[in-house]
DNA sequence: ATGTCC
């Protein structure tokens, strides 16, 4: 049944097959509730394939780590493994600035005020971009904005495939944009350009190149010591919104199909019925917005470099891509509707879907660590095929929030980012506390998880980023 | 993750 690769595994669940790509060790401290969520997952009809990445914990009817296929001509869509922060995901931008000349703290806290001064971590702010039509972003992404927030040195127009959602689709039926109400879409559009909360950042990284991928970090244009800034974040309140107004119509297709699985709270529908075009095209709807508001994010703090470093320093997108969605795929000659629920693709060299500039490297995947700890730059490798070319897309948390709170002291996270030293991680936040849910401690050691993914054979390490900043919302 | 409501 299962093989001797203490990597992976197949568990026999009732309603089919699971794969897990994880060491004995991650799979065991897993839980037995990833199980049964995958269980339910497996219940929904036509599925092919389910798989779980090393970073795999509980999330809400469906587990974070999540990989669930369809064919595309029998598919179901599913909001609830998709999840309410649609298009989540990451932006890395290269500077042309080297880490020694970030090397006082003095800077490095001048740089941090600069964002913050850019882009408002408050929970109701209103962001600074107020002059971008929001159904423009919605309906086009990149290309709805204004020329002066796309300019050529940072992303060149022509080179939109350095966003993965507009180089699978992003033009759709519009009227769906209707059945949102009009205060949602106030709030999104006063949204535009602000991070949230939770795990979401901004970080200001030092990259340092594997050695054994070094060819492909050079066609990257990665080098050691290189400034990088990186972006998480998602849709904002517009994802959840279209996942609230989806999940009930959905839910009414489902009752007149006679359809449904043991989780009442897991619904799908499908992929060719009338709730499930609506959702998939409010679900583009969304990736437009996430990937646009990560975009505007990395302008401002392109902007903040400038009036910190002066105005020669420049920052250029390396790549943009989500681990919330659902997307047709190409995989061998065959098309599937693949679910991401807290997963990244990652395309190995020489594979059709990569974007035109990482077509013979394969595109950069962008993995987080937790506050403190390094991130890395992956590429996918041919053997990722038999996971759909799905890797991890972080550490994982371990602990809830609440658990973590009372387990970590203001002064253990502290010592963790090293403040007070020379080194120090500089965080936008003077106190603490409110960041704790946040610490090291809550997540799983990312470095375990690579390990795992890289032993598995689905992607190999090009660069590791080590955290110089953070910018974190409360 | 998010906004809202107690």
């Amino acid at each position: 049944m299962n093989s001797n690769n203490p990597y992976y595994r197949r568990i026999d669940l009732p309603a089919g097959d699971l794969h897990v790509f994880a060491h004995d060790d991650l799979y065991h401290a897993m839980g037995a509730k990833v199980l049964e969520m995958a269980n339910n997952n497996l219940q929904i009809p036509n599925i092919r394939y389910m798989s779980y990445t090393p970073d795999a914990h509980v999330g809400v009817g469906t587990c974070i780590g999540t990989t669930a296929v369809w064919g595309a001509e029998d598919g179901f869509v599913s909001p609830s493994i998709v999840g309410s922060d649609i298009g989540c995901g990451m932006r890395l931008h290269l500077t042309n600035l080297h880490v020694d000349e970030l090397q006082e703290v003095k800077l490095r806290r001048k740089l941090v005020k600069a964002i913050e001064k850019r882009i408002p971590v408050e929970n109701h702010a209103r962001g600074y971009f107020s002059d971008i039509r929001l159904e423009d972003v919605l309906r086009k992404g990149l290309h709805g904005l204004p020329g002066k927030y796309v300019p050529d040195s940072y992303t060149p127009r022509k080179a939109t495939s350095l966003t993965h959602v507009e180089c699978s689709r992003f033009r759709y039926d519009e009227s769906v944009l209707d059945r949102i109400p009009m205060p949602v879409w106030h709030r999104a559009h006063r949204q535009l350009g602000t991070l949230g909360n939770g795990n979401h950042f901004i970080e200001i990284q030092a990259i340092s190149v594997n050695e054994d991928n070094r060819h492909i970090a050079e066609r990257w244009g990665l080098q050691d010591g290189q400034v990088a800034v990186m972006v998480h974040s998602g849709s904002r309140s517009w994802g959840g919104a279209v996942n609230q107004h989806c999940g009930s119509e959905v839910a009414k297709t489902m009752s007149k199909l006679g359809l449904g699985t043991s989780d009442p709270k897991l619904v799908y529908a499908p992929l060719d019925s009338e709730a499930g075009q609506t959702y998939s095209n409010l679900m583009y709807s969304a990736l437009n917005f996430a990937v646009a508001n990560r975009h505007l994010m990395a302008f401002a703090v392109r902007d903040a470099f400038k009036e910190t470093f002066g105005s020669q320093a420049e920052t250029r997108t390396l790549y943009d891509l989500m681990h919330n969605y659902a997307c047709e795929e190409n995989h061998g000659e065959e098309s599937f509707l693949v679910h991401r629920k807290g997963t990244t693709r990652a395309l190995p060299a020489g594979h059709a879907g990569n974007p035109q500039p990482y077509a013979e490297t394969g595109h950069p995947a962008l993995i987080p660590g937790s506050m403190g700890t390094s991130s890395y730059l992956m590429v996918g490798s041919s053997e990722g095929a038999r996971n759909y070319h799905s890797i991890c897309h972080g550490a994982g948390r371990i602990r809830s929030r609440n658990a973590t709170k009372q387990l970590v002291t203001v002064d253990e996270f502290a010592s963790s980012l090293r403040i007070g030293q020379e080194d120090e991680i500089v965080v936008n936040h003077r106190g603490l506390e409110s960041l704790i849910d946040e610490s090291p401690q809550a997540y799983k050691d990312v470095d375990q998880i690579i390990e795992s993914v890289v032993e598995a054979r689905l992607a190999t390490v090009v660069a590791k980023c080590r955290p110089l900043a953070a910018v974190k919302g409360v």
